[in-house]
DNA sequence: ATTGAAATATGATATATGTCATGTTTATAA
DNA sequence: TTATAAACATGACATATATCATATTTCAAT
């Protein structure tokens, strides 16, 4: 089992807030879990007994629309933690988490967390910037999702991807998601999705090879109406 | 000057977590601020020098889209705080305030509040709850916007209104909108809000008095589709 | 390699919503 | 009170997107 305090993980979320004597305490009642790809890590209405530290991989929080329609409102990757929302709001959790790689996470006990949100102000400040971060973003999506069109919020979403996580040394996207996880998060159906991917094909802002995407004109895309 | 201490407002927001001392604190250094309908006590850019709470009345939280058009995010009331965010995130507001009716506000300088985050953790656990609950509620908001029709986000809109803000010895809901407000708040044509209040109206849902809307039979707009 | 299922792709059509035009009502100021 | 602008309302039409049908391709399991 590895340790917290020397995991280099930590540096990309709250965690970095605790003292060395918090991590080791953490390293010694941490489970680890391997998840493959397509699993289920907790879904809508679970009661979360403690938060996850993606060590690696990626997945979607996603929530069921009444409709029957599957809505995704973020994707978390490696250095994200998992599950602290509902955590510190004490509540079930409100999304559902589903792994879109092989992913190895860390279990950290709620009651741990709960310690330190009682002792660490500096845990808890930066739990809290982090979470004014989140809402920042969640505003804009709001209002892409209320203003924008499919082919301006695709456009969006696939610069989102290419800036946030990058690319594989094809240049293909290194998050491969499916069209239909598009559509997820956009808000528009699979097959709108599937033809504004060829819009964008034949307009050459992007190329595609299987299901894998690349763009070949990002301020192309940013143009687009 | 009111005193906090005493000021029964703050049961509602996260300085209730605060002691007595630390209120009679904010009592000397808080400044009173009256605010006319229709008034911007804060825009989209701004730089906060503190936070607001919001002793009278209602405002709007709006951002502007880039094809031009105002969204409103969320609607803020009396007993809630204004700018806590931007003020974690240490950033420009992303969000513009827009007083609905005539406001009292009350003005804390953000050195203080800044005190308070470094010291009191019972304070920084409170915002971060709140901040949890906001950011679940823009999790539905998200999945309303992408998933729902115009005639569910306008149902849904009404009914939220009545339960969280109530309404008047008439009947009518005691937040007063526009319509173009309200086709701010779900994302549509000012033209196509009317249009559904019109169906509603028809379909014996809700009536309307002037410019004021009455539910009539919030379990048919529960069911609207 | 073969098969079957899932994902991708595209056409035809229906529907919801946006846009523009125009008229009506309501509120506000002179 | 009248004048005037803003808000509300509705029709006609345009457009984006959803839905349903049907190929085609890709991928995994045998």
């Amino acid at each position: 089992m590895g340790k917290c305090e020397q995991c280099i993980i930590k540096q990309f979320n709250s965690l970095k807030a605790l003292t060395n004597e918090e991590l080791v305490r953490i390293s010694s009642c941490k489970t680890s879990r391997t998840v493959k790809k397509g699993e289920v890590i907790f879904e809508e209405g679970d009661v979360l007994k403690g938060i996850y530290c993606v060590r690696e991989g990626i997945c979607k929080l996603t929530k069921l629309s009444s409709n029957g329609k599957d809505q995704i409102i973020k994707l978390v990757v490696k250095g994200e933690l998992l599950g602290q929302r509902s955590l510190v709001s004490d509540e079930s959790v409100n999304l559902s988490a589903i792994a879109l790689n092989d992913m190895e996470l860390c279990f950290i006990p709620k009651a741990e967390i709960m310690m330190y949100l009682q002792k660490n102000t500096n845990f808890t400040y930066d739990l809290l910037r982090e979470m004014a971060i989140d809402l920042k973003e969640a505003d804009d999506i709001i209002v892409n999702m209320a203003q924008k069109s499919v082919r301006q919020r695709l456009a969006e979403t696939l610069i989102y991807i290419n800036d946030s996580f990058g690319t594989k040394s094809d240049g293909t996207l290194s998050v491969l998601l499916s069209r239909e996880d598009f559509a997820n998060i956009i808000g528009t159906a699979t097959e709108s999705t599937i033809r504004v991917i060829s819009q964008f094909k034949k307009e050459k802002l992007i190329t595609t090879i299987g299901k894998q995407i690349k763009i070949i004109d990002i301020e192309g895309l940013k143009r687009v109406e």
